[in-house]
DNA sequence: GAGAAGTGTTACCGCCGGTAACCCCCAGGC
DNA sequence: GCCTGGGGGTTACCGGCGGTAACACTTCTC
């Protein structure tokens, strides 16, 4: 159909994530597709017709970085050790990663475009979330897809979500603290300890 | 200082607050200062010297949620009871307003004009947090503001607050049935079950 | 009665998201 | 050689929004 390259339109597209990232990161909120059209070298128009709206960009921009963090973390899932090894090491990856980038963190969920950003996160828990419940469900010999499986991944998920929100703003220990306090609740420390 | 009546603004701005969640309420992410004004029946200058901007005036109505779900939170922790009672009450509590109320949890939660909403949100969370983190500390003996039982509440809070995302966008369970899931959660099942 | 102070309005500015219209360059059929 | 057509590019514009300046009207006080 199209004798153009249809490569040369796919990393163009990449390219304008790119600058989008950078105008993101220094402007925050005050980025417009003018200044990110301006980065990126051209104007306007091409970014409407690469993404359709402003929402399409910043969810193109929301899905490289939930990507590569969710890559990361199915990563430290599957690694070797015991459950609670496994566990430890994939919450120290999710608070190192936003240790690493506060602002792609900070960008991805206090976000100003709320609908398309948001949209990206919230799959990005799913998936992870997904692959955390199937794992637990092999652990407790519990049928794929159960139930309680996935109510505990998804709520493990926040729980990891909302200390790492926590410790970035207040910033009240070292990471591996965190990750151990963390993970001693997830192993029954409160129950044990409250009765 | 004022001759003018100083209980007349306050009630005023009331209103004013009323009537933008309505029209948040009605037309969400559309929701207009000009909208909003109309559906006082003012214009738009009265706004801005009562609120400053949009800002102000989006906190002002997310404070006046949060600060209504607090309380009762707060006398869900307060309860007669066991521990485990009065995290089951809790938990259940704000299960139980979300459900009763989506629209003013996504406004929450997923809002349009992010900044000051979340803003509200973060010192929901916090002041929750808080006061879940002293009643931890209390039951293990630790002393008040102590890490370890701030740590757990923040990542409790998240817990609960991922849990009630997923449950209100896919509805997989009665109320009850999650609750019960959660506290179990909390109370070492998983721990227990995976070793 | 003059003026100070608060309440209200109209009319405007600047900027942003989004689009229509146009231009240019290069392929390729005749 | 020439014309034609289609994709990459730009300019110039529109409508609407957040925000504000400037101006009226009441009312209360001295």
């Amino acid at each position: 159909m199209s004798p153009a390259p249809p490569a040369a339109r796919s990393v163009r597209r990449e390219a304008l994530i790119t600058a989008a990232d950078q105008v993101v990161q220094r402007d925050g909120a005050a980025a417009s597709m003018g200044s990110i059209a301006a980065e990126a070298g051209i104007t306007k128009p091409i970014l409407y017709r690469h993404f359709g709206d402003k929402s399409g960009l910043y969810a193109a921009l929301a899905e490289r970085h939930t990507d590569r963090l969710l890559e990361q973390l199915t990563e430290a899932l599957r690694s070797e050790g015991t459950a609670r090894q496994r566990v430890e090491r994939t919450v120290d990856t999710y608070l190192a990663s936003i240790e690493r980038e506060p602002q792609v963190y900070r960008f991805l969920v206090q976000s100003v475009e709320a609908a398309p950003v948001q949209g990206q996160v919230r799959t990005f828990v799913r998936r992870l979330a997904e692959q955390l419940a199937a794992g637990i469900a092999i652990e407790l010999g519990l049928p794929p897809g159960d139930l309680r499986a996935m109510a505990w991944a998804v709520g493990i998920v926040g729980m990891v979500q909302g200390a790492g929100q926590w410790w970035l703003d207040t910033a009240p220990c070292p990471r591996a603290e965190l990750t151990r306090q963390l993970t001693e609740l997830l192993w029954g420390a409160y129950g044990a300890a409250a009765g």
